[in-house]
DNA sequence: ACTGTCGGTTCGTTCACCGAACCGAGAGGT
DNA sequence: ACCTCTCGGTTCGGTGAACGAACCGACAGT
C-alpha cells in the first residue's frame, strides 16, 4: 500500500506508522509473526506472496524494529524473523481489526477464535477477558483456536494446516 | 496499499479488513473524517491527495458502509461524507496505531493529545480513561487537542489551521 | 559430481498511483 | 444574456510499485 511519497507534510503519528506498516503484505505478515510462522519459506507458502515482496518487506519490518532477524541455525546458516517489543505491541491493531471485520464482513462461521490462555474465555472486541476483569491479555497470553467455521477449500501448506489442527499460543514457534 | 489480488485466498478476516481499509489514503481520510472533515475539497486540501484517488476512496467506503454520503444543501447540490456507526468502530483501529506510533517513532513533542471530553484526561495508550475507571472512551466522548510541539512549517490548509487553533470535539463537523 | 533445499535477486509485464488538465452543474454579478 | 467563480468530480499520459516466473549461490546429503 502507502508510501512515503505524499505521506512526509502529514506532520501526524498515522501516516508515519502507516509508512511502515502501511504497505501491501505488511500487516499481513505481522500477523503471521504472531501466529509463530518465523522462516521465509513458510511466510512464502502461507501468504501466496511475490518473493522479492517478502523481502523487501521483511527488511522493511527488521529496519524498523518490528522484526529481529536471528541465526538459528550454522549449517547450513539459517535466520529466522520473530517479533521484537515494539512488533509484538501491534496486537493492540490487529486485534481490534480482525475483530472488526468479522463483525461486519464475516460470512458463515469464524475460522478462527482467540482465547485467554489462562482461563479460555474467549477476548472480547477490544481483546480483553471478560472473565479475568477485562485486563488486557497481552499477545504472549493468548491462544488461537479453530474455529468452528471450516474454509470452503481449506488451504494445504504447513502454516494454514498447523493452524487448522491445534489451538496455538501466539509468538511461539509454529512450525 | 493492497488489493484484492491475492488476498482471496487467505480465509482471514483480516485480509477481509485490509482489502477494504488497507489502501494507500485510505485510513487517512478516515482520521479525517473522525476529525470532522465532510466535504470533498476539505480531504483534498488536507491530505493533499490525488483527486481521482480520493474519488475512488470515498465511493468505496461509501460502498463498504463505512461513510455514508448525505445531501446538506440543495441549491447547488452538495453531498458530505460522515462516518457510519460501522465507520465509527474503526476509531479501536486508529487510536492504538497513532499511539503505537507516537510511543516509538515520536520526534520531539506530540503535536495533538486526545482527552476524555468528560474530564480532560489524557487516554491511555488503549484509548481509554485512566480518571473514570479505565472505561472504554467512544470517539464521540474524545477531544482532540493541539498538543505542545509546534510543527517546523505549519500547514495552511483550513482544517489543519482550525485543529491547530482549538480543542475539538471527534465527529462533530469540524468547518 | 549430482540433486535438492533454502533464501533470496533479476527482469519483463501489468497495474495502480500521480498530477495536471479538463469538464459540467449551478450561483452570483453585470 | 453573458461572464466568472466554486465545487466535485473525470480523463489522460507518465511513472513507479507489484507481480510472477526464471535464475542464482551457498550448503547438505548421497
Amino acid at each position: 500500500m502507502p508510501l512515503g511519497k505524499s505521506y512526509e507534510r502529514q506532520n501526524c503519528s498515522l501516516a508515519t506508522a502507516l509508512e511502515l506498516v502501511g504497505e501491501r503484505w505488511t500487516l499481513l505478515i505481522v500477523r503471521d509473526a504472531f501466529y509463530g510462522v518465523r522462516r521465509y519459506g513458510d511466510f512464502l507458502a502461507h501468504l501466496d506472496i511475490p518473493r522479492a515482496v517478502l523481502a523487501d518487506r521483511l527488511a522493511t519490518l527488521v529496519d524498523a524494529g518490528i522484526l529481529e532477524r536471528r541465526r538459528y541455525q550454522d549449517a547450513p546458516p539459517r535466520d529466522e524473523y520473530v517479533l521484537t517489543d515494539r512488533g509484538g505491541e501491534l496486537w493492540s491493531v490487529i486485534y481490534p481489526l480482525m475483530s472488526w471485520s468479522e463483525r461486519h464482513f464475516a460470512v458463515g462461521e469464524s475460522l478462527r477464535t482467540f482465547r485467554h490462555a489462562a482461563c479460555g474465555t474467549q477476548l472480547d472486541p477490544a481483546g480483553r477477558c471478560p472473565t479475568c476483569g477485562n485486563v488486557d491479555v497481552p499477545p504472549g497470553d493468548v491462544e488461537a483456536h479453530p474455529g468452528p467455521g471450516v474454509p470452503a477449500e481449506p488451504r494445504q501448506d504447513p502454516v494454514s494446516v498447523a493452524l487448522r489442527q491445534r489451538p496455538h499460543r501466539l509468538l511461539r514457534p509454529l512450525l
